[in-house]
DNA sequence: CACGCGTGGCC
DNA sequence: TGGCCAAGCGT
């Protein structure tokens, strides 16, 4: 093999440049997107953030709550500034909560380390709280212009069915990474990874690949040989085992209702739910002994939720607050409707009342 | 590397 | 309707 060939190619392939041409005219109007004709490079603040949203969390759910939070905290010194148990109240409802305490914990290091300026490459990046491989490429790429290969989701597939990469993900991911490398232009860095990003949600998708409309599809090794839909190969998932718990739903004559903060690391780590008992495959004991007060405890029902790695049933059980009873210093009242709840806490307090 | 970690939408 | 999937990260 002539020495030339082992190394990598300065110039990108005409592929590369037809995925971008493609992207200048088909590219998603997003709200963390800045226009074509804006001038400048868009605020790392705002990429930061919507980055740390759009992890595993589709642009639809993304779209208004990215709004909400770039309205509530405008810039990095004013997230810095609040309390933790404000991010998570805004983040109620949008999953993985670990993020919003990094979210949270990253803005405080930007602030108080940086000078409430974010690092503009992807090693120093890479290094605050909650910004991984992908985040700290993506935000290089596309806030500071800087060449960075951007693999997420998408990357993976779009790369995988090119080139019909037979290994398993995620071991295949050094395999992208050297393709990738090969093809990433030097110039448009983080249009080229949107342009990569958008391909594989609109046209290179999961099932029913749109081929017909993909620019760079002559390219493409699964679609010449039909087998599109084979790629990306993925290790066999876990069956999702049943969990059940119970938990009680107390009430005071002002309407409100007893919510108490769970512990800052695992599952809801740091946000509100109700009082309960642990979540575990039987029910067993005295379930009352979990209770947050001595009651005349009804059930009401039950609430079902499943998880990444589990599906969990929640007895419900509502009573009304003994004269005298002092709440724990975890806990609080709030009017169920104010409470900003996780989604398995929402439903289960949607079943408290429904008697 | 494998696992824990949410939620909503889709077929 | 249950599994799959979505701009992953931390340990």
């Amino acid at each position: 093999m002539p020495k030339a060939s082992q190394k990598k190619s300065p110039i990108a392939p005409p592929l590369s440049g037809e995925l971008l041409a493609w992207y200048d005219r088909h590219a998603r109007d997003l709200p963390w997107r800045v226009g074509p004709n804006a001038r400048g490079r868009p605020d790392p603040y705002a990429v930061w953030l919507s980055e740390i949203m759009l992890q595993q969390t589709t642009v639809a759910t993304v779209g208004p709550r990215y709004a909400e939070f770039l309205t509530r905290w405008p810039d990095v010194n004013a997230m810095a500034a609040a309390p933790q148990e404000d991010i998570l109240g805004q983040w109620a409802g949008l999953g993985y909560y670990a993020r919003a305490r990094n979210l949270h914990k990253c803005a405080v290091v930007v602030a108080n380390d940086h000078g409430g300026v974010f690092p503009d490459n992807e090693d120093g990046l890479r290094a605050l709280p909650g910004i991984g491989d992908y985040t700290a490429a993506a935000i290089a790429a596309i806030a500071f212009d800087q060449r960075a290969i951007v693999i997420d989701g998408n990357v993976e597939r779009v790369v995988s069915r090119l080139y019909e990469i037979e290994t398993p993900l995620p071991a295949a991911k050094s395999e992208i990474r050297e393709r990738l490398e090969k093809i990433w232009p030097d110039k448009r860095s983080g249009d080229f990874a949107q342009s990569l990003m958008d391909l594989g949600a609109s046209i290179c998708r999961p099932k029913a690949p749109s081929c017909l409309l993909c620019p760079i599809s002559k390219h493409c090794a699964a679609q010449k040989a039909g087998t599109q839909e084979n790629f990306p190969v993925k290790a066999a998932k876990k069956a999702k085992p049943n969990r059940i718990g119970a938990v009680f739903a107390l009430t005071n004559t002002r309407g409100e209702m007893l919510f108490e903060r769970r512990p800052e690391k695992g599952l809801l780590g740091g946000m509100l739910g109700l009082p309960g008992t642990e979540w575990k495959e039987e029910l067993k004991g005295d379930l009352f002994a979990s209770a947050p007060a001595k009651s005349k405890w009804k059930k009401t029902g039950e609430a079902t939720h499943t998880f990444t790695h589990f599906h969990l049933t929640l007895d419900v059980y509502a009573g009304v607050a003994p004269k005298g009873f002092r709440k724990g210093a975890s806990q609080q009242w709030i009017k169920p409707d104010e409470a900003r709840l996780p989604t398995v806490m929402k439903k289960a307090v949607g079943i408290a009342r429904q008697d």
